[in-house]
DNA sequence: TACATATATGCGTTTTAATGCATATATTGC
DNA sequence: GCAATATATGCATTAAAACGCATATATGTA
C-alpha cells in the first residue's frame, strides 16, 4: 500500500510537472481537439523538430500522450482511458487557456495545419488504427 | 498587447511550476483549509524548517501565497484575491487529491497541529491584519 | 538500391531546481 | 541587553530540465 501511495501522488504530481512547460502545454492544449503528427506541431508552434519530438518524448514517458505509427507520421493523442486526475487536469486547463492569446492563436492555425492531411486524421480519430 | 500575452501565459505556466512539486503540492492542499504558519508546515509534513521556508519563498516570489507577519510568526495563506486561473486550478487540486492518501493524511495532522494556536489563527482568517 | 521525408535519439552546454548546512534576522520574554 | 524561538537567506552540491546540433532510424517512392 505504502507503495502505490506514492505511486498515486507521483502520478498528480508528473501530470503537474508536464503542464509546466509552455511548449508542452501548448502541445497537450493543442491534442484536447483531436489527435496530431510531429509536422502540426512544428507548423503551429513554429519551433524546430527536436525540440517538439523531446517534449513529446517526455510526455510519453509520463503517459499523458500515446503515439501510434501511420505510415511515415507519428500520430500523438491524449490517452484514450485517461486517469480521472488527467481528465479533471485537461478540463481544467480548457477553462484556463480560454482568455490568453498563445493558445487562441494556435487553434486558429490547426484547421489550416490539418487541412493538407483531413484524410487520415479523421480516420485516425476516429477508428482503431489498423497499421504496425 | 504582446507583453500582455506573454504574461498571461507565464501565469498559468507559473501555477503548475508551483503545484508540480510534492513538497509544494502539499503546501498548496494544506493552505486551500486555511492560513499557517511555518512551523506548522514543518509539523505535518515533516521536512526540514529551511526546506519550507525555502518552498514558500519559491511560491511568494509567484504570488501563489501571500503570508503576513504575527509576532514571531509568518502565516502564509492563499492570496485574498487569486486570479481566476489559481483559482480553478485549487478547485481541480481539491478534486485531484480526494483519493490520495499523502493529502488526506496531512489532513488529518491538521487539527492537532493547529490546536496550541487557535487563537491567532482563527484571527489571522478571520480579519485584517493589525499588525506591522 | 538510392534518395527524400518524417521522426527519434545521443551528446554537450546552459539553466533551473532541490536540498542540506551554516548563518543571519526578527520577535518575545526575561 | 541576552537567550530562546521562529523564520529567512546565502552558499555549495547535485540533479533535472531545456535546447541546439549532429546523427540515427523508419517509411515511402522513384
Amino acid at each position: 500500500m505504502r507503495f502505490n501511495a506514492y505511486i498515486a501522488c507521483m502520478q498528480l504530481i508528473q501530470i503537474y510537472q508536464c503542464f509546466c512547460d509552455e511548449t508542452r502545454l501548448r502541445i497537450i492544449h493543442l491534442l484536447t481537439k483531436g489527435p496530431l503528427c510531429v509536422c502540426h506541431f512544428q507548423d503551429i508552434l513554429e519551433v524546430p523538430q527536436t525540440k517538439v519530438s523531446q517534449h513529446l518524448a517526455y510526455l510519453r514517458k509520463r503517459e499523458i500522450v500515446e503515439c501510434k505509427r501511420r505510415g511515415a507520421w507519428m500520430i500523438y493523442s491524449l490517452p484514450a482511458q485517461p486517469s480521472a486526475e488527467l481528465e479533471t487536469n485537461l478540463k481544467c486547463l480548457q477553462d484556463c487557456v480560454q482568455t490568453i492569446p498563445v493558445f487562441r492563436s494556435d487553434l486558429e492555425k490547426l484547421p489550416a495545419a490539418r487541412e493538407n492531411e483531413a484524410a487520415w486524421l479523421d480516420e485516425a480519430a476516429s477508428k482503431t488504427c489498423d497499421c504496425t
